[in-house]
DNA sequence: CTCACGATCCACCGAATGGTGGAGGCGGGA
DNA sequence: TCCCGCCTCCACCATTCGGTGGATCGTGAG
């Protein structure tokens, strides 16, 4: 039997997840958190063999909470269940400890297997998930800026010339230059109107 | 009785409105539709009283599909159930002839008795939507885009050059300037990497 | 009909940006 | 210890951008 705890902040998600595994004979949903916090109580009390996460949440986020289970109860397996497929979501979720990444869109049959598949220790990833981590894998090390350059990019998108932002951070001119080409090389950005989108699709920026 | 269709892409999530409305007796599910078009034909078909729908869907969107049953089908009330509460959400799926706007995280409790609302002619908003709403009528036209200005404020932020994007849509350099122009004075934006900046904010742009 | 608005286009100018190819210093990990 | 990544800075140049002040045309509301 497999003890399955739902961390979700919508009751509406909640309750169709209840139904949906009320078919499983192999799965009992034994509790249910609106938040990462509270998930991460209800998966140490009741002994859970799979958390299903999803990522969005307010208060503790669900790669925090994530995050926090792997080291709290190792034995209990994470699944992402979430809506959201965009690169800045899956990797740190998975960079976190997930098990899984499925996609709300899932069909119920798909996520009774998915939860089985996470019990007995394997990986299941939504099609679309698998294309950001095979992009990913590809160019390693690209993508990630270091903080000097996500300040930049921060007074950038705030509308900053090179010589303000330059001033801003106490440095020439030249040196923002330099930073925004590395930022363009980075983010596969031609401009910096395109490194600004790039920042704010990878959530680097506010 | 209230004769009610559910409009969402996630089975999940039709699933708990399923439930939700079966401690109702006043109300009966009469179908489903995983996105606008069908929902149409099932609002129109079921002689639905209210349409529950979800506004971000493959296909035809939300907002497409309420604007086209006001005319096709004047005596259906539509309910937007979602779960964002942007402000470029919102005002469309108003102007489009929602009679309310609720979020996904709101209780069973809260839904059926919006659901009765909708029926009888009224309006219940979310309290964050009213918020968005009271915001728009102080300024009003301020900070909304145009369709072309959107346009171009995406081949901006994927980009392009002023000459490019002027091709992509078939028109002058010059009119891009103009175009951006009346952007950064829409957004207070500077040069086009704030204007992107803020299009992420407002959640204008993908 | 008239007005307002959106979309299109024009010219000119200074300033900012992006591209290239360097350079040195500094700190942490192999 | 040495190397690598990061931050800093320099010069030069073509291209692009932003600012300004116009203009015409179509459409829909009043």
């Amino acid at each position: 039997m497999i003890r399955l705890v739902i961390v979700d902040d919508h009751p509406i998600v909640r309750g169709g997840l209840r139904d949906t595994f009320a078919d499983a004979e192999d799965i009992i949903v034994v509790g249910e958190a609106a938040d990462g916090a509270e998930g991460i109580e209800r998966a140490k009390q009741l002994a859970a063999d799979v958390v299903l996460m999803d990522l969005r949440m307010p208060g503790m986020d669900g790669v925090a909470a994530t995050a926090a289970l792997r080291e709290q109860a190792p034995g209990t397996r994470v699944l992402i269940l979430t809506t959201f497929d965009s690169e800045s979501d899956v990797l740190p979720a998975i960079e976190a400890g997930a098990i899984g990444y499925l996609l709300k869109d899932a069909l119920p049959d798909e996520l009774t297997r998915a939860v089985r598949a996470a019990a007995r220790g394997e990986s299941v990833l939504a099609p679309t998930v698998t294309q950001h981590l095979m992009g990913q894998v590809r160019r390693p090390g690209a993508g990630t800026l270091t903080d000097r350059e996500k300040q930049v990019l921060q007074l950038v998108a705030n509308g900053n010339s090179n010589r303000e932002a330059a001033k801003a951070l106490f440095i020439g001119e030249a040196s923002i230059k330099t930073h925004l080409q590395h930022i363009y090389d980075k983010l596969g950005a031609r401009d910096r109107a395109s490194a600004v989108a790039e920042g704010y699709r990878r959530r680097l920026l506010t």
